[in-house]
DNA sequence: GAGTGGTCTAGACCACATT
DNA sequence: ATGTGGTCTAGACCACTCA
């Protein structure tokens, strides 16, 4: 059961991804998709928000929306698994566990993870590599309800997210990362096959699901020149934006 | 003139802020805040929006929206300037440009840009400093058709995006940003006081009107330690419903 | 069961862009 | 002058939450 403004979105990247309306082109306008769609300009509105926020189009009082890109590639606001992004770039995934213990969370964790102090947690240290070669190194804590799940993968698999996924349906659905660099260290200089203070790209991200509680919690250390983030964004998915420092 | 929208959403994070709607509590429903403001339900909801994607609020069917926090953390789903980051976060920015040419691009600048090639652009260094500390070493190349505009600029004026905007109107609308670690140059090293091969994150994006029109693409190179960048994301359209303070 | 947010409608007026 | 998107209204129904 989709609502109607999705459907009309998903009509839209379709359309733009196919090629029916080129980067450049002009959309119809909001009365004529409304009139195609049999609904009201206000739910082709909420449609064409969800575009703009993606920067798939752009629009200007008085002149019809314009097609921006076709599609956003690698991208922070989709939460895709390392293997799936893996793929859809052509590589070959792969990894490894290397370590996997339980224990009790200390205060960060419990924190991040919305769990009581001294909770049971997972922790397992992974690496990943991208055509044999590795370029993750993933601190990752689960929490305890999803630990037993967890240990049951075999240690190379290659999809974690996928797995979980099969077994417990979508487990994953809100992420916040953040992003900064540092120094390699000793265990990750070792793994990531990096000199030791070599510069490490740093992901720190925890997960949830779609009711807000978190899943797991992680520290990826990536080695440069093999991944780079993209975001994209707009200042035009809802009318915040303007400035006006005081 | 300020759409009434706005009006709404800016009382709103203005009750926040003060402490009017404390974390954790419930906003009046919609209903109620059309009634205090004089407007229909849907002009709430425009002003709900813009917090909603700030992540301010969460919300969920059935139940009130939440107050998730007083402030917006830094955050590349919105398009600030280095200026307005750093006053948010009780900082006090600076900046000086270091050197500003005009030149042709080359071949990449002029794909970034879309412009043909060896067409005229503006290349300008320049620091930022937080609370006189230097962390962001920025190298911008600005398309010809801005190029005036900016050289008009005092060299060490504090927002250049502020700037821009008083005198050229919302040039800003869409940005790319592609994030990877790399190691510090002479030059870097020297202008951020850091060590050479010291770890930095560099930030690379291009930026363009509403209209998609490329203003600026830039390598922007941050000292660790002082700034995280955080993206919040979600699989779901842009519903942001739950947040963490640090 | 009452209240609330999510969705949708069918109008309307204005500011802006294009012709 | 016409068309377009931006804003706003005043309703409506449904799915969901909470007491």
């Amino acid at each position: 059961m989709t609502r109607r403004h999705q459907q009309i979105a998903e009509a839209l990247r379709r359309a733009i991804a196919d090629g029916r309306h080129p980067v450049g082109s002009a959309l119809p306008s909001e009365a004529q998709l409304a009139d195609a769609h049999g609904v009201s300009r206000g739910t082709v509105r909420q449609a064409l928000a969800a575009l703009l926020a993606e920067g798939l189009i752009g629009s200007r009082q008085g002149a019809r929306h314009l097609v921006l890109s076709t599609a956003p590639g690698q991208s922070l606001t989709e939460l895709r698994s390392f293997a799936r992004w893996a793929r859809a770039g052509g590589h070959r995934p792969g990894g490894q566990v290397l370590d996997s213990a339980r224990g009790t969370a200390d205060g960060e964790e419990a924190a991040l993870l919305q769990l009581p102090p001294d909770a049971e947690v997972l922790r397992v240290l992974r690496v990943r590599t991208l055509d044999g070669e590795p370029v993750l190194l993933e601190r990752t804590v689960y929490a305890g309800w999803i630990a037993d799940a967890v240990e049951e993968l075999p240690a190379d698999c290659e999809s974690v997210t996928q797995a979980l996924l099969d077994s417990r349906g979508p487990v994953f659905a809100h992420g916040e990362h953040h992003l900064d660099a540092l120094a390699a260290g000793t265990v990750d200089a070792q793994k990531l096959r990096v000199r030791r203070g070599s510069p490490l790209l740093r992901v720190r991200r925890t997960t949830a699901t779609a009711e807000g509680r978190p899943v797991e919690t992680a520290d990826d250390r990536y080695r440069p020149g093999e991944v780079v983030f993209s975001v994209r964004n707009s200042t035009q998915a809802n009318p915040l934006a303007r400035a006006r420092a005081d």
